[in-house]
DNA sequence: AGCACGCCGACT
DNA sequence: GTCGGCGTGCTC
């Protein structure tokens, strides 16, 4: 047989392998891997990534490529590094390419010719037109009534969009109409900025005089760059110590040899305001890549990126897969945070793969934290990794103070709840009477956690789930599951014994809500969870507690994060047990680096902050450390206990979960990927590489959506030992029936 | 992931 | 008698 030129073509599907495809001649010498190709694959049109090109006898079933997408073709060096991405978390290498490409118009796809124009066509595109209202200079003759805040508003800022005005002022629309018609505003149509994170006016910054910690550190990345030293750093330094000056001028050192950035930040955390830090800095030189963005902007960005116009891209997690020309430096920022642990689709960890994509590059990673994870610290302490540290706050402020509330000792306040105790009741009094602004801090959504028949004592639970249903009293009072999206009206009786006696039991931040209303009626109290914030609703609240129209703000995880709040002296954390009390090896990690920025949220205008921490473990080393802000002490302590156990980062792990509709096929397909991991940990169990496998046991929610969930553990102080296991368990998944859906979890950070 | 093909219930 | 449920199998 003949050879012809072959194509192997990496898909958006989840095949386990590329496919392969006939080069026309036409495209042959047009073909790089890298390059994005139309396909047919089973009568439909699909545009796949060319990751090998070459000359063999072509497979029976070999197709012919369609065509060549012009000018969007991924960079050789960023495909590579999604090909050991895909071999790193055996995830296809389609699923983990498409995580690196711009969004194409699925009606696009559909069409060749479009396609290929929207490639083109992205440069000269019309800008999208957007209406701004205008203040005249006509002075008002008649009453504008109603109008008159919105026409102060607009003459305040001389010209806004009209969408900002909506947002700020209920029919607005109808109120600019007739301001317009009276002479008083005009409308104009102008060039809409690519992006909504620019609109804020920002004005150029210079680079701030270093302390002589932060010109160290500075220094000690600078010198990186030549390449001889260490090319890890673990920056850490406390909230308000300057690490994004470093990062910044970092940043600077960068460009000057003509190389790119990435900066990963929290999810949570890319707000405008930190965005305008790199804006005055860098201006337009910067690429912001958050989920508002539509898909031609988030085209036109990587776009721009690719072409080298824009060398520097900061974004949440994904943002690490940015087709920035000579990276050079990768900073992940708050790099504890869990949300760079991707936990669907390719389970990826961002800060581990930033680490290694600077390294494929020759480039820099700087991981910035106040409280390290324990696997950057490990890294540190096995000069892996360089750390730098910026030890005060650069503007003289002085830690809260933090103090425990034994709850085992002290009782309720005049609300009677005790997780109000008497000392936060009275502490948040005294805040009141300062006319200051205090932060109450508690990880659970919804009015009541559960809901008990006092009759039978049955709990009412999901019919999908294993998890118990939370009472909301908003919206009229439903109860609702936090895994899946049913809810259900509040039952007048008991669904087992008819007993009309139905208690509400645990405390939901709604409920903290209304509790407080009534323990202090005079105080204006906002709560900010996943229930009333979705989106940019969590700026709105968070302007209001800063512009003081808030005394009491009330909140999950969401009040924890990043967000300047200058008036807020009093952080009360109403359970400081709730995350400790997981079923995770890392639930003192977790509850320490809670602590401490929870309460790094106190007292950081020109006021001291106070803290008080409700538990009923006070001995608890994850409180003790933070009440102390004693960052190191906890984790020479966390270290040893890791160690002792032989957990992350002493071992690696790899979770496989398997679930399915019926419980007996999901259990026996988890107990058969268990025994093939068993068997290939074949060897002496005592060897200090041995790999360790756990279960089949079924996962601690047993059942979500109605699908039985099974897990099984594998671990191992040696990446090989692990890395033969998980190969195994594996391709017995592929073996599986097809009513059990199965995945491998590498270095999993959510055990549940 | 789509999309086909393929065998069993309530409807124009 | 058909329309359509989603089980299972394949896609170069």
């Amino acid at each position: 047989m003949s050879e012809s030129l072959l194509a192997d073509v990496a898909l958006p599907v989840p095949l386990p392998r590329p496919l392969t495809y006939l080069v026309p001649d036409k495209l042959a010498s047009s073909l790089h891997p890298g390059s994005r190709v139309l396909c047919t694959l089973g009568g439909r049109r699909i545009v796949g990534v060319v990751v090998a090109l070459r000359r063999a006898p072509p497979p029976d079933k070999a197709k012919p490529l369609l065509s060549l997408l012009e000018g969007v073709s991924l960079p050789e060096d960023l495909l590579s590094f999604l090909q050991k991405v895909s071999s790193y978390y055996l995830q296809p290498i389609g699923e983990v390419i498409r995580l690196a490409l711009p969004p194409i118009d699925k009606e696009a796809t559909e069409a060749v010719e479009e396609l290929t124009l929207f490639g083109s066509a992205a440069k000269g595109v019309a800008p999208r037109k957007v209406q701004w209202v205008v203040a005249t200079s006509t002075i008002e003759s008649e009453n504008v009534g109603r109008g008159a805040p919105l026409l102060a508003f607009v003459r305040a800022h001389g010209a806004i969009p009209l969408s900002r005005l909506e947002e700020q002022f209920g029919g607005a629309r109808a109120t600019v109409k007739r301001l317009r018609e009276q002479g008083l505003l005009a409308v104009e149509e102008r060039e809409a900025k690519r992006d909504p994170f620019f609109a804020s006016g920002i004005e150029r910054d210079a680079p701030h005089e270093a302390t002589p910690p932060q010109a160290a550190a500075i220094a000690a990345i600078a010198d990186a760059f030549g390449g001889q030293t260490s090319t890890t750093f673990l920056l850490h330094g406390v909230t308000g110590s300057g690490k994004t000056e470093v990062y910044l001028r970092a940043i600077s050192r960068a460009k000057e040899l003509g190389r790119g950035t990435i900066v990963l930040v929290p999810e949570i955390a890319l707000t405008p305001q930190l965005v305008g830090r790199f804006r005055a800095r860098f201006g337009d030189d910067v690429a912001v890549l958050h989920s508002g963005l539509t898909a031609r902007e988030r085209f036109d960005m990587w776009r721009k990126l690719r072409e080298g116009a824009v060398d520097v891209a900061i974004g949440a997690r994904s943002a690490l897969f940015a087709p920035i020309r000579e990276l050079g430096l990768v900073i992940v920022d708050e790099e504890h945070d869990p949300s760079f642990k991707q936990e669907e689709g390719v389970r990826y960890h961002a800060r581990d793969m930033a680490i290694l994509r600077a390294h494929l590059h020759g480039g820099v990673c700087v991981l910035g934290s106040a409280t390290p994870s324990l696997e950057t610290e490990h890294l540190a302490r096995t000069k892996k990794a360089t750390k730098l540290v910026l030890p005060d706050r650069a503007r003289a402020q002085t830690m809260p103070k933090v103090d425990i509330v034994d709850l085992k000792r002290i009782g309720p306040g005049p609300t009677g709840d005790r997780r109000i105790s008497l000392l936060l009741h009275r502490a948040i009094e005294e805040t009141l009477a300062a006319k200051e602004q205090s932060i109450l801090f508690l990880n659970r959504r919804g009015f009541a956690p559960s809901i008990r028949c006092e009759g039978c004592g049955e709990a009412s639970s999901c019919p999908h789930c294993t998890v118990a249903l939370t009472f909301h009293k908003k919206r009229g009072g439903v109860m609702r599951c936090h895994w899946c999206d049913h809810e259900a009206p509040m039952p007048v009786t008991c669904a087992k014994c008819g007993s009309p006696r139905i208690a509400l039991e645990g405390l939901g931040t709604e409920k903290l809500e209304e509790s407080l209303g009534e323990a202090f009626p005079t105080a204006r109290i906002a709560r900010l969870d996943r229930d009333v914030a979705s989106g940019k609703d969590v700026e709105k609240v968070l302007a209001r507690v800063r512009a003081r129209e808030v005394d009491i703000l009330v909140g999950t995880q969401m009040v924890t994060k990043g967000h300047d709040l200058p008036h807020v002296t009093l952080v009360g954390v109403i359970n400081a047990d709730a995350a400790l009390s997981m079923p995770d090896f890392r639930a003192a990690e977790r509850t320490f680096q809670l602590l401490v920025q929870v309460a790094g949220r106190a007292g950081r205008g020109d006021t001291p902050g106070r803290v008080l921490v409700q538990t009923y473990d006070p001995e608890h080393h994850a409180i003790r450390f933070a009440t102390k802000h004693d960052v190191q002490g906890f984790l020479d302590r966390e270290l040893v206990d890791r160690r002792e156990l032989l957990y992350p980062p002493f071992s690696r792990m790899a979770l496989a979960r398997v679930d399915a509709v019926d419980e007996r096929e999901a259990q026996l397909a988890a107990e058969e990927l268990a025994r093939v991991a068993r068997a290939a940990a074949r060897g002496d169990p005592d060897a200090a590489d041995s790999l360790d496998v756990r279960g089949p046991a079924a996962a601690p929610i047993a059942r979500v959506r109605n699908r039985f969930r099974f897990r099984v553990m594998l671990r191992s102080a040696s990446r090989e030992k692990l890395r033969q296991g998980t190969l195994a368990v594996h391709a017995a998944i592929a073996r599986l029936p097809r009513t059990v859906r199965a995945a491998i979890d590498v270095d999993p950070v959510n055990l549940l």
